[in-house]
DNA sequence: CTTTGAATAGACCGACCGATCTATCCGTTA
DNA sequence: TAACGGATAGATCGGTCGGTCTATTCAAAG
């Protein structure tokens, strides 16, 4: 039991112990003690190198981000199709929702936990949640779509839906619905392809 | 400061004193000896009434659910036309988000707080979520929706991700956007009092 | 008046919390 | 080889957790 103790270091394996403890039983529920355990570590080597455990949980938190950045780095490289690549997050949430013990939006929840206006935990959030909706929002602006500001923010209101839905329903069908009325949204926020249709009311 | 100890029993003072800092500050995060505090409650009075802080919460949602469900019934009964009556959850919540210091949907927190399969919480959070669900689903099919289920499942995402949204933005904003998006569903999914229109395809 | 049962105050329990501190060990670099 | 810096084990800190217990008060019912 227990990550290994060779080839990464104590931070690197702090951070891995805490990743996975957070997420499969919240924050606030996993104590110093069980972490050190995880990780195999000295409990002075978790003050070295993050000086608390607040601050072990805004790492926590910035590198489960940068792990999801880079995964969808990796899965929008090979798109070409505008929906294809702003669909990129729903499809990869779908995976995860469907692990075993999936609890939810990993930043939401750490919300929850932490309400206080100015805990780190707060602009942890912020940073992930102002990247996908950056992201969406450049997408869309790309692709010339008319309101690339508020089809991003209704893109954003589907994804938090579906996560929300997946986590109290224990299933990936919200998700998935989620991506299906993303798609729906889409249809009417992008410039048609060509497809002869009739005039459409506002 | 607390609960006046007078003309109430213990049992609703430890409700309305747990109601409040748990909707505040989220349940781990408040002791039971803040709840006797505020309540003005001996602390065998709390173990009398409930047994155990578990069973407080649990009662705690379920009573914020009666809450709910009572106003929710309040504001429909005043209204005849469908499209009205089923916004209106999100026209409460739009009341409940302006609020400063909102955190959430209660019973979303609930979930984050204490995701053990088998706790109480997560039953009287299926409790409300039934019922919400219920609502719409009844709502859509006496109006003669084509897709009563899948509807309703619609607007709870669009519930969902709103309530999601205000609570990261700190702003109503998300959640009268879901208003909007709902709006929109239930402009396809109900039969149109009659307006020619376009032939509309799937 | 007496009995009963809930509410009271507050000591007390073991367990755990996050955090500090001492002291030892060990690999790297000077 | 000597010095240094990070990692180690583990005792210890004050504080808080949820929960139990004793003993007393008090109002309503018999």
């Amino acid at each position: 039991m227990g990550t290994s103790r060779n080839s990464t270091t104590p931070a690197q394996r702090l951070l891995d112990a805490a990743s996975s403890l957070f997420a499969r039983e919240g924050i606030r529920a996993v104590g110093i003690e069980r972490i050190l355990a995880e990780a195999d570590v000295a409990r002075a080597s978790l003050y070295q190198n993050f000086g608390s455990k607040d601050a072990l949980v805004a790492a926590y938190l910035d590198s489960q981000h940068e792990t999801i950045r880079a995964g969808h780095a990796r899965a929008t490289a090979r798109l070409a199709d505008t929906v294809d690549r702003i669909l990129v997050p729903f499809d990869l949430s779908a995976r995860d929702v469907k692990r075993r013990g999936f609890r939810g939006c990993l930043f939401l929840n750490a919300l929850t936990e932490f309400p206080e206006t100015r805990h780190p935990v707060r602009a942890a959030v912020g940073r992930h949640r102002t990247w996908l909706a950056d992201v969406w929002r450049d997408e869309l602006t790309t692709a010339g779509a008319a309101d690339p500001e508020g089809t991003a923010a209704q893109l954003e209101l589907l994804y938090d839906g579906g996560l929300a839905g997946c986590k109290s329903a224990r299933s990936a069908e919200p998700v998935l619905r989620a991506r299906q009325m993303a798609l729906e949204v889409l249809r009417r926020a992008l410039p048609q392809p060509d497809q002869a249709g009739c005039s459409r009311t506002a």
